[in-house]
RNA sequence: AGGCCGGUAGCUCAGCUGGUUAGAGCGCGCCCCUGAUAAGGGCGAGGUCGGAAGUUCAAGUCUUCUUCGGCCUACCA
């Protein structure tokens, strides 16, 4: 009699879900920020956590220009996945994202709009400009404020702070007046990037190079003896040996002069393609890393034209460009008489090479002294730099940073204004040169030479230092707009002073204060403010908050005056209500009405580091929601020299603290190659395309399992693997859901009464729960993604699950394991969703909904893992059955592959490793093949194998039951021994006697 | 050119103060399951730790040099 077998399928008690295993994030993310956007969620986080420890990462202002990229995009997540994992921590975490909306990129870009227009920027009012400006910002805040909330950053969106605001440039000029007080603001000058065609100056970024024909010259510099010779260099020291032999000091005093006696109609040799910056020139720059030499001229090559040069001449050059000098200064034979050593140079003085020109009238009669620079090398030239700090940055640098040594000659350091507006030398300049041009500013030659260079060479021709001249072609600066040369030029500028009330000092006593992530960060940010120069803030633009003072006739500053805090209230009340117009266009009587003669509003702007330096306090210290001071600054490392320093600067100067904590610091994205992103390499990805494609999860996936403070690699492989492990976390949690299925408390099992199993799971939640407060404050968000991961792959997926299918399944419904499984299920559950919710942060919503829907989890806090679920001991006997169920997978391997064994339920085996009976019989796992109590059964070794049978020996074996009196189980599919279709527990789950 | 940092399996990362055959996950290959099924499980193959030299009984781990890459700063008189 046969019958077919009863399908007992539906007597299981298999997991139940409609959650869907494939994500489809790109149309279900938007639904969810609708969803929050329903609850309110920023608003209910901020009246849930009122009361709790604030927690204040203060956004860094992105640049309100373009769409977000790949960084900004890593900037913001991470920002995220730190204010979401603080905020469940316990924390308050208010996060309100912030703007920089001032600055020259978008005063070209509406630059470039009114010229598609046919409009000049000098045809547009200043008022129509900067407005068409705040416009142009606050349309790109918008776009970009949708693309972040896209990728699913939590904050105060509808209220972020904008450098912008009338409230915020107040408070920036508020800022800048509180350190004019102090003592701390002075007006300097400095060279910067000049184009007299436009007669303003330029930024790097507004500059090209390209070829230009200039004129080279050499020049020489007369060492200055005082007009001694060599007889009277004799004569001194005979008189000396002759008249103090017993001196003390006669050694040094002959030295010295044997010294000298040697440069006696000896010159320094300088190079230079711009002749008109000889008359401004106040000093030589050498290098003491290069060898010079003295040479005598000792034949000179016949030439049609006067040679300033003579035989018996002698010249100081770098060796290693001797043979170059010497050839164009038509010099055909020469002598080296000796070297020239730094020590030399360092004692030396020269004169001006205009010294004795006509109509010089003893403006060039001060000493020219020798300062050592790094910025001197031996590659072209003569290894001598001439040097006019009104001129070039080197020169102002070396000059600058020489303040002893000018002083010690008695050299005034002040930096002459040799040139004006126009690029015409000023009357400080003898009568010969005032007015000249460097550049012709109009007409047809508009860009090329004016009259300054030819006439500065005609005066070194009558003064016969030109050793040299010939033209030259070299790569120079030009307008990008004129396409004009560019010069370099003094002009007055604004600069807050790092020493004056020792503002280093306190900056680097607060950065000693900081915490960094990571550490290394306080030596870079360190070493550049013990190094920097005064700040220079002022820029001669229109897009930015003006400096508001107000200058008198000798230059001193409105703040001094005895009705300065008057002045300063009308200022601040003008910027307040018209913003930086307000400043711009109310006149100076209405701000300064008494004893205002000669005194000019400045028209200069501020550096928009400054700007963005100020965030802490206008959105800090002015918003009641936030506390005053942050806990972290977190930006990428280019911020060392940025933010992180200018807010620091910023905040000392005014409050005499740092406005952060800690700063934290993550690297820049690159590609899979480690090459930064650049459209030419065309290795760039969007994280908007990303988002559509993969999903904000993948991507914020993407910034949790990266190594953030180095580079950051992405590429299509990068972001598969990332796809991969999301998967991988998906189904994990959807097998929960399904298993957990109806669970409800009442059928909860207190953990003493737990299967070993359940409690080692338990082990494990305390471990990962003990190590991820600790993580969280270290911002290691790598870390716990990885551990989780691993804990959801190894532990669970492969280990734990695995196991308990069976009794899951199978076993009666209110069997003791089955419903502790559910219990610590239901307890992983809760833990892995709010551990991961900060990252994943849409998919774990989409998890909690299923199970606890309503409240977002985004609303949850960390659940506790009492120290009570630590067992060490449970932990290491678990190891050893670990290993030995390695070992039996292991022996198992080889049946299947020669298909003797297909299911490892078919196999019977014997396992075997050290101290494992004893590890079994301390986690009270029986060896036993068949449940003392198949109603409530308990763990034997085969269930923790997932084979049908199994013993414990010396050796691993396999046997299979498929030939042997055991029977398959049509329900667990097990094999057993004994009578009907059905183990006696499989049979005891569904309530039947066992069948006969 | 200078300052700071980094280069460990195809990918993402571990590897503490130098000490047994350099680890994990993914991917890959092979196999099983078909009651997590566009899922799940098992086994396995992959690395001269960027390169060279040195210190040491012993180096991925320390030193020097070199190469490639990143951020910042400078330069072209």
């Amino acid at each position: 009699m046969t019958s077919e077998p009863r399908d007992y399928r539906d007597t299981l008690f298999l997991p139940k879900t409609d959650f869907p295993m494939r994500a489809g994030l790109p149309k279900a993310e938007p639904k969810w920020i609708a969803f929050w956007e329903e609850q309110k969620l920023y608003t209910t986080l901020r009246e849930q956590s009122e009361g709790r420890p604030t927690y204040t990462l203060h956004d860094g202002p992105p640049y309100a220009n373009g769409h977000i990229h790949m960084g900004t995009a890593l900037n913001k997540i991470l920002k995220d996945l730190i204010n979401r994992s603080h905020q469940m921590l316990g924390h308050d975490a208010n996060y309100v994202p912030g703007w920089d909306c001032h600055g020259l990129p978008i005063e070209w870009k509406v630059e470039e709009e009114f010229r598609a227009k046919g409009k000049s920027k000098d045809d547009v009012a200043p008022a129509e400009f900067r407005a068409r400006c705040r416009d142009y910002a606050k349309q790109w805040v918008d776009v970009q404020s949708e693309e972040f909330q896209r990728l699913g950053v939590v904050g105060d969106w509808d209220n972020p702070y904008l450098t912008m605001r009338f409230e915020s440039e107040a408070r920036i000029c508020h800022e800048l007046l509180k350190i004019a007080e102090s003592g701390q603001l002075y007006r300097g000058s400095k060279p910067i990037m000049w184009s007299p065609v436009e007669q303003t100056a330029l930024a790097e970024a507004e500059v090209e190079y390209k070829d230009r024909k200039v004129s080279q010259i050499y020049v020489r510099f007369p060492v200055n003896l005082s007009g001694l010779n060599e007889n009277d260099f004799d004569y001194a020291i005979s008189y000396a040996k002759t008249n103090h032999p017993n001196s003390e000091n006669l050694q040094d005093f002959v030295a010295s002069r044997e010294r000298d006696k040697k440069y006696v109609n000896a010159s320094v040799v300088i190079w230079t393609t711009t002749p008109w910056t000889i008359p401004a020139n106040r000093a030589v720059s050498y290098s003491t890393d290069i060898r010079y030499g003295l040479y005598e001229i000792t034949d000179l090559e016949a030439v049609e034209f006067d040679l300033g040069q003579s035989v018996g001449d002698r010249l100081i050059v770098a060796d290693d460009l001797w043979e170059i000098v010497s050839k164009a200064s038509f010099i055909r034979a020469s002598k080296r008489i000796q070297d020239v050593t730094a020590e030399d140079l360092e004692q030396m003085v020269l004169s001006h090479p205009l010294r004795d020109m006509p109509g010089a009238n003893g403006t060039y009669h001060f000493p020219v002294p020798l300062l050592a620079g790094d910025h001197v090398t031996a590659e072209a030239g003569t290894g001598f730099v001439h040097t006019a700090p009104s001129h070039g940055e080197d020169d102002f640098n070396v000059w600058m940073s020489n303040g002893d040594k000018l002083a010690s000659l008695g050299i005034d350091p002040a930096v002459p204004m040799t040139m004006d507006d126009k690029g015409c030398y000023t009357d400080v300049m003898p009568k010969r040169f005032q007015g000249l041009d460097v550049i012709r500013t109009s007409g047809k030659k508009r860009g090329q030479d004016g009259k300054a260079n030819g006439e500065v060479i005609k005066a070194l021709v009558e003064t016969g230092n030109l050793l040299a001249r010939a033209p030259m072609t070299l790569r120079d600066a030009h307008s990008w707009r004129s396409k004009a040369p560019v010069i370099r030029r003094a002009t007055p500028q604004w600069f807050i002073s790092m020493s004056k009330t020792g503002l280093r000092d306190t900056a680097l006593a607060e950065i000693d204060k900081t915490t960094f992530w990571p550490d290394r960060g306080r030596n870079r940010i360190g070493t550049m403010v013990k190094d920097r120069p005064d700040w220079l803030i002022s820029r001669q633009r229109s897009w930015g908050v003006p400096i508001t003072l107000i200058v008198g006739p000798k230059g001193e500053l409105h703040t001094d005056r005895d009705d300065a805090d008057a002045i300063n209230a009308r200022i601040l009340e003008a910027v307040r209500e018209h913003g930086v117009d307000g400043w711009f266009d109310t006149p100076l009587q209405d701000l300064m009405p008494d004893d205002n003669d000669d005194w000019a509003k400045v028209t200069d702007i501020l550096d928009v580091w400054f700007d963005s330096g100020c965030t802490h306090a206008f959105c800090l210290k002015e918003r009641d929601d936030l506390p005053d001071r942050a806990d972290l600054y977190m930006e990428g490392s280019d911020q060392h020299r940025g933010w992180f320093q200018s807010s620091l600067l910023e905040s000392c100067a005014v409050y005499g603290e740092a406005p952060y904590d800690g700063i934290l610091t993550h690297g820049f994205v690159v590609d899979a190659k480690g090459l930064k992103m650049s459209k030419s390499l065309g290795n760039v990805m969007s994280p908007l395309e990303l988002t559509q494609k993969y999903g904000a999860d993948i991507v914020r996936l993407w910034v949790a399992s990266s190594d953030v403070t180095e580079e950051i690699r992405i590429s299509d492989e990068v972001i598969k693997t990332n796809t991969d492990s999301y998967r991988k976390l998906r189904n994990t949690l959807r097998y929960m859901i399904g298993a957990l299925d109806g669970y409800d408390d009442s059928e909860a099992i207190a953990p003493e009464d737990m299967p070993a199993l359940e409690r080692w799971v338990l082990h494990r939640l305390w471990e990962l729960g003990s190590e991820h407060e600790a993580m969280v404050r270290n911002h290691d968000h790598r870390t716990i993604f990885s551990k989780l991961f691993n804990f959801c792959t190894n532990d669970l997926s492969a280990f734990y699950f695995d196991i308990r299918k069976d009794a899951l399944y199978c076993d009666p419904l209110d069997s003791t394991r089955r419903r502790a499984c559910r219990t610590v299920m239901n307890a992983i559950f809760e833990r892995l969703t709010t551990w991961l919710a900060p990252i994943l942060c849409f998919t774990m919503e989409e998890v909690w909904q299923q199970l606890r829907p309503g409240a977002s989890v985004h609303l949850e806090t960390f659940r506790d893992c009492p120290d009570a679920w630590r067992d060490d001991a449970l932990d290491a006997h678990m190891a050893t059955v670990r290993m030995a169920r390695d070992a039996v997978n292991e022996a198992i391997e080889p049946l299947r592959r020669d298909k003797v064994i297909k299911s490892s339920l078919e196999a019977a085996v014997i396992a075997a490793g050290p101290d494992l009976s004893r590890s079994l019989s301390a986690l009270g796992i029986d060896v036993a093949d068949r449940y003392a109590d198949p109603a409530d059964p308990s763990d034997t070794l085969a269930d923790y194998l997932i084979v049908s049978k199994a013993e414990i020996g010396q050796v691993v074996s396999v046997s299979d039951l498929k030939d042997t009196k055991a029977r398959k189980c049509l329900r667990s599919w097990k094999y057993f021994e004994g009578e009907g279709e059905i183990t006696p527990r499989d049979a005891a789950a569904i309530g039947e006697p066992k069948a006969a």
